[in-house]
DNA sequence: CGGTTTTTAGATATTTTTACTCTTAAATGT
DNA sequence: ACATTTAAGAGTAAAAATATCTAAAAACCG
């Protein structure tokens, strides 16, 4: 029960690209160098994002990655479900039918609040707040 | 990021022990039958229970497993972590060291906050009261 | 005591997921 | 045209999940 790699490269990926600014492009490389991830990692992640439509890809040279969200509008929460898929916490809150008791049973009933509350946490927080205060990005600053 | 099916029948176990009371011997053959679970995958979870001093083992025949805390005194999250490992949502929650920025990453203070409140849901709710209401066990009343 | 039943505990196996990596090709600035 | 940069998808290696198998131990029964 933790975010896969993945996820976690790609909200470093956005923050990286919020702190840059929407509308501003970004070598694939920097990113990578600046956030710690692996190159073509990358570009897998990224496909997923311009799918979800958080940036958009950039081809040849001075190409690169453009955030084509505001930061403001854009949460936690729609940038790891982006990569990971819709979180669930348990199999039959995704999908009911798998057990016929999903209806009535109470431990499902905790599950739907943690999942709630879960998301809603994810979902309160914007990447403008998140790189406004600048010790949360730390090497940001330093020339590559 | 959603719950292994161990832990999903470690709940169930432990749901039906609840229903039948602490101290009542229960066969690991009807506890696989009533609440579907694969009977030697059941042994696997049930050692692990034991181990974390949930249920006690009784071997030979009349043998079975006997729940040995209180299902008031049990929490949902007892069960899990005791199955799963402590939750912890992302890698840097529970090894600060593998990233620099853990100690000042406003990303990382999301998590923490994530962590805490998922584990306080999971940790407020006890087996007693799962129990109580009987829709939530349709078919723990069926003869086998 | 000896046989039968029931579970143990560890080894093994299969499948799925994760986490990358490689390769070929396409886009684009100069 | 050509060099640079990324795309897109196939491929791979390792880890985790999900079981299953087997030899043996425990305990009841007659
Ligand atoms: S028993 Fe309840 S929690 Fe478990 S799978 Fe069924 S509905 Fe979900
Ligand atoms: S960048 Fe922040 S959230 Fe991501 S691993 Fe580092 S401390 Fe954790």
């Amino acid at each position: 029960m933790r975010l896969t790699r993945a996820g976690e490269y790609a909200i470093r990926c956005i923050m990286y690209l919020s702190y840059k600014g929407k509308g501003k492009l970004v070598s694939k490389k920097e990113i990578a160098a600046k956030c710690a991830i692996p190159t073509h990692f990358l570009s897998k992640i990224a496909q997923e994002l311009q799918k979800a439509k958080i940036l958009e890809i950039k081809q040849g040279p001075r190409g690169g990655f453009v955030l084509t969200k505001d930061p403001s509008e854009l949460t936690l929460l729609e940038v790891i479900e982006a990569i990971i898929g819709e979180i669930y916490l348990n199999d039959c809150i995704a999908r009911p039918e798998m057990c016929e008791a999903s209806n009535i049973c109470a431990v499902h009933k905790v599950w739907q609040k943690a999942r709630r509350e879960l998301r809603n946490i994810l979902n309160s927080v914007t990447f403008d707040k998140l790189v406004k205060d600048p010790k949360c990005i730390p090497n940001f600053d330093k020339e590559i």
